[in-house]
DNA sequence: ACGGGTTTGTCTCAAATGAGACGAAAGCGG
DNA sequence: CCGCTTTCGTCTCATTTGAGACAAACCCGT
């Protein structure tokens, strides 16, 4: 039970598995892929692999969680005085890993991912969208939270916005792809919160 | 003792080390660098690599003889009736290993490698001295044999081509190279054997 | 020459891994 | 629907590996 000391190994075979896992999505697509071709092109044993992992979408989500983690830990330590700044950080961390969205998103991606992904966006939204910034005007909620119908809009506009900003080699820095996405997203919002 | 058939594990650390000596060396250069650092660099322990290497000069040592090892298997497939080709599929195999020999010959390489490497050309040189295309003529010897002055300087000046041609982009195919190569080396021979 | 820190090379033992086998499940072509 | 093949998921045991300690060699500044 009690997690010896030593994970040089873990974190080893982890390494190579993401690494591997991250370099057959690009060649073959995430579909296709078994984890025989996974463990042989990181030089790992099967057994390792269920060792560490249930099965590769277990083994995505931990990268995609792990990523998302280390995100929120550079925006609390920075800060979130200025919320769209959460979303700078975020295309920022787009950006590092975009062997990994490339893969996951692009047309051999997994379209699994691109729900789960879209539900963590719609999460951000949710944690962050109080803020006035994105409010039509203060005595007003920003949409009724019994329907989340225009947060699904908004991250699926996101996901786009992230395959195009990639597909096209980032031709905005992160801070210019943010301020764009809040504009339109802040548009929408005005615009359906006035429906009924 | 009896070597098990189970090599993964230790194909997987050796390939590990290699590719951190390499990056390695083109960071901080060959001789400054510790086991230690090399090892952390790999993900693996300081004990695998005693395990696997005697130093790290055997580590190079045995990088260098692995690709020479397939040099020559790659000529012996492919024939050798043609004997300049040994050079062209020197040249490719510099190209594919770009990055080691960058590495070692550059200005943060390492000057015993140098001299290894020039040893081997000589090698080379000696055995393949004797085509015709190379001779000055059929019935007179390239060069002394009990002196290996000239192929010392033919070697240093294949080693400088070969940092040139890596230093400035590979401007030139394996094969026209070689010609320029083979040109300069049947020059110098041709000089040279009319001392005396 | 002297000391303090680093690196080397070797060792031991616990732990993660690799090989390989197994039945079950899934894909697939006839 | 039925075989045939591949893949999955799990297991066991031998083997390599990692952690850590050790003395010896090596620096390097004083």
């Amino acid at each position: 039970m009690s997690q010896p000391i030593n994970n040089l190994r873990l974190r080893r075979t982890q390494k190579l598995l993401r690494e591997a896992l991250i370099e057959l999505i690009e060649e073959r697509g995430f579909e296709a892929l078994t984890i025989s071709e996974i463990t042989q092109r990181a030089m790992v044993s099967r057994a390792a692999f269920y060792r560490n992992y249930h099965d590769k979408y277990d083994l995505v989500e931990r990268i995609f969680g792990e990523a998302m983690h280390d995100l929120f830990n550079a925006v609390s330590v920075e800060g979130t005085e200025h919320p769209p700044q959460i979303w700078v950080k975020f295309f920022e961390h787009i950006a590092e890993y975009e062997r990994l969205y490339r893969a996951l998103l692009g047309r051999r991606g997994s379209s699994w991912f691109v729900l789960k992904m879209r539900a963590f966006i719609m999460d951000l939204l949710n944690t962050y969208a109080q803020h006035p910034q994105w409010q039509a005007s203060p005595d007003r909620p920003l949409y009724p939270t019994t329907d989340d119908f225009v947060p699904n809009l908004i991250a699926t506009m996101m996901i786009e916005s992230i395959t195009w900003w990639l597909d096209h080699g980032r031709p905005y820095t992160p801070q210019e792809i943010t301020t764009r996405c809040v504009l339109l997203a802040s548009t929408i919002f005005k615009e359906t919160s006035t429906w009924r």
